[in-house]
DNA sequence: TCGTATATGCTTGTATGGCAGTTTCGCCCC
DNA sequence: GGGGCGAAACTGCCATACAAGCATATACGA
């Protein structure tokens, strides 16, 4: 029999003991294997068979369908009908233009934070990058992640940009990908955060063509080593 | 038994006799909602079980609540669970949102566009702003918002921004539902195919502050009539 | 030996039944 | 007559069974 996951043999198995209460199993599933996907457990061209997720996590075909189609329409996954479903593999042109979208969309964003912003997420966005700081000082590449995401969450909901944001957040899975396959150095890091800072200090400056530069340039940085990984990983890519 | 969907009666039975071949249940039944709420045959805040639109369609309970999920994903309609899904009512804060996501996507696509187009799309997109000129000089609305989604279409796709252009497809069924309520005038409807050539035209001579500033332009006129609209059918936003 | 037809094992798609949570309405008690 | 309570009917959720399409291997014939 042929091994239909050789690409990315789960180590553990995942067998939900009981499903915590108000968390549908097809939510769950969906978040497992978006997770999975983005952090290269699943790597592009994997092929995903509906029935064995479904064995895999305990539940039955349905929620797992269910989850695939939530996928899908992000583009982590591709289903061919009657034929399969396979973690989409990263296409250049793909990439190009999600970067785009990124970039208009959060341009957007920065650009409405400049004419009205709510006081208190401002302060909580001080804390967040002085975590990110002192997780860029230890090399913490996972703390680094999630101080990113909060902090473009929350430049978001300051600007009262929550359903732009959703759309941030399908589009930057993409690129949330490549960037697992780059190991950054701790330089890297710290440019990260002092991008960061840019755009706030040009956010509280009302400047809103300063701060709408700092995070053009801020996302084009993201995607600075993506032919090196492109290099690296040839068969990720189509 | 109460009418579960008093706002939106069903004229015609929608019995499809054989599903066309190639053409999943899910995506028929997908289609086919769509196109009841962007034409405000459901309007919002209308009540759909999926029971009851199965029998309408004449399939099972499956197919529609795969469709439902995607439809979901892209705000047409809202699933509480266990309680019920109704199609979502348009808030004022969603739809300026959504406004915002829209003018900065095809700003990024027209910017792009002049960079670089395929010259036989541009031949298409001289016939398509005809086909719209004559539609609005002999008042045919529904030629005009076909003509109309062409012509966006056109533009992403000969800027190869065709992702880009399935995002805007999905913000774009907001406005378009509110351009449902809005019953155009002649002189409306020549504005619009003006400015269309306004765009075009920019996009030919390369200039991209000029193009983005035409579509930005174009964009926020289509919602002028907003507030009118609000105070016509106050049931239907929240 | 090569090409073709067929059988078999996979895949996703659809239909149906039962389950659990939520709402609603009517009955009973106060 | 009013308020609390319980059963019934609704909802979407999940599991299971069946159907249909595709790919590959295999057997058969030229």
């Amino acid at each position: 029999m042929p091994n239909r996951m050789a690409h990315a043999p789960i180590k553990t198995e995942l067998v939900r003991p009981t499903l915590p209460k108000g968390v549908s199993a097809t939510g769950f599933v969906a978040d497992q294997l978006r997770h999975a996907i983005i952090s290269m457990e699943f790597p592009p061209g994997t092929r995903l068979s509906e029935g064995e997720i479904a064995a895999r996590f305990a539940v039955s075909r349905q929620p797992v369908r269910e989850a695939l189609i939530s996928l899908s329409r992000i583009g982590l996954v591709q289903v061919m009908p009657q034929r399969g479903t396979i973690v989409t593999r990263i296409s250049t042109r793909h990439i190009m233009q999600v970067r785009i979208a990124r970039e208009a969309l959060e341009s957007a964003i920065v650009q409405r934070a400049c004419e009205r912003f709510d006081p208190v997420i401002r302060q909580s966005i001080d804390t967040i990058l002085e975590t990110q700081a002192r997780a860029a000082e230890s090399g913490d590449t996972a703390a680094i992640a999630t101080a990113d995401s909060q902090f473009h969450a929350a430049l978001a909901t300051g600007a009262e940009c929550e359903i732009i944001w959703q759309m941030v957040q399908d589009v930057k899975v993409h690129s949330d990908r490549v960037r697992h396959l780059t190991l950054e150095n701790r330089e890297t890091m710290q440019t990260l955060v002092s991008q960061h800072r840019e755009i706030v200090t040009a956010i509280d400056a009302r400047d809103a063509a300063a701060a709408e530069a700092a995070m053009r340039h801020h996302l084009r940085e993201i995607l600075r080593d993506l032919p090196r990984v492109l290099a690296a990983y040839p068969t990720y890519f189509e």
